[in-house]
DNA sequence: GTCTATAGACTGATAGAC
DNA sequence: GTCTATCAGTCTATAGAC
């Protein structure tokens, strides 16, 4: 009773291949042979490879929305709201890296959610930048530029699924305090 | 005599399909049909789909690496070095937006010249974490873990390709500043 | 739940006419 | 330099046996 299905199995699977060689290039028997079966097999417990996909993303994107919708809703600083951003976004990558790589690249390979994927990621960006600009309105954050500000911010946080893998013995909480005061406070002394 | 091959046409246009969907996706016959021209037509300029990609993405990070050489054996302090490296991927992200996309997402699909790319990548985070490293030894830079520092500003100069030409009416040397100043200095007050 | 066999479409690339 | 025609291989997905 591990609780694991053999398609979470596949979806699992999958992500990994798409993270090493992105989901146009993988086909279903490679992933197939990761799972020590044959293709048809694969059909089985799930409909199609768009299926996969879609598996992968929503989901993530879902999870990062409700936590943004948590966060917008407290009564927090605007600093208190951005490292709780990058603790979030720390969280979510480190549970699923190999989905974040599917989040990142691969959405645009969605087809029948591709749209509803674009809204959660539009809303995201712009619950984000309504966050930095009421910052600057309030005197919490310089004024420059938002968008580069968020464009800055926002990228690092979506490769984190790249390094964390890297850097196994690192603790997540002293890696947010890191990143939380290397993106709000710069680098130099 | 423009001076552009239909050569270089081709990968131009490869360049901006790779960046819409990537390398797997694009077909020749996608190629060939935004080219307005049937797929074996292209054989006439280019010998494979592998050579395109690898024109594109060769030529790219071989820039990077001049680049870099040169920034790395300037006599400037630290903090004037990154904000050259800094300078160096907004100039080169600008003039070849589509590029950047095949050098960022489908490395992995290089085949005969893939270490070659590794080797050049490589060597540039090295360089890259030593000028941090240095900053830190010297006291101009603060000393937090140079991997996360060099995570987070790389991952953003990597990614200024999605995002430079969303804002066209943008000033480059502007946006050097702009991104210096939130790299370095940091956001809050 | 996995297999073999296969359908039907698409892939990169080549041969040879114009 | 572009075309038509085509090859040989691969793709996702299905049918039906065990």
């Amino acid at each position: 009773m591990k609780g694991i299905t053999r398609k979470e199995e596949i979806i699992t699977t999958a992500a990994k291949l798409f993270k090493e060689k992105g989901y146009s290039a993988v086909t279903m028997r490679d992933l197939a042979k990761a799972m020590g079966i044959k293709a048809a097999s694969l059909y089985n417990h799930i409909n199609s490879k768009q299926d996969i996909l879609k598996a992968i993303i929503i989901s993530l994107a879902e999870e990062f929305t409700e936590g943004m919708q948590l966060i917008q809703s407290s009564n927090d600083s605007c600093i208190d709201k951005l490292k709780k951003i990058i603790e979030l976004h720390v969280k979510i990558s480190s549970q699923n890296i190999y989905g974040m790589a599917s989040l990142n690249n691969d959405w645009m390979h969605l087809e029948e959610h591709l749209k509803y994927y674009q809204r959660l990621r539009d809303d995201y960006e712009n619950d984000f930048r309504d966050i930095l600009k009421s910052g600057i309105a309030s005197g919490e954050i310089i004024d420059i530029k938002p968008e580069v500000m968020l464009f800055s911010i926002l990228t690092t946080l979506r490769s984190l699924y790249l390094w964390i893998p890297k850097k196994e013995d690192v603790n997540l909480d002293e890696l947010s305090n890191s990143l939380s005061q290397i993106l709000i406070k710069g680098i130099n002394i």
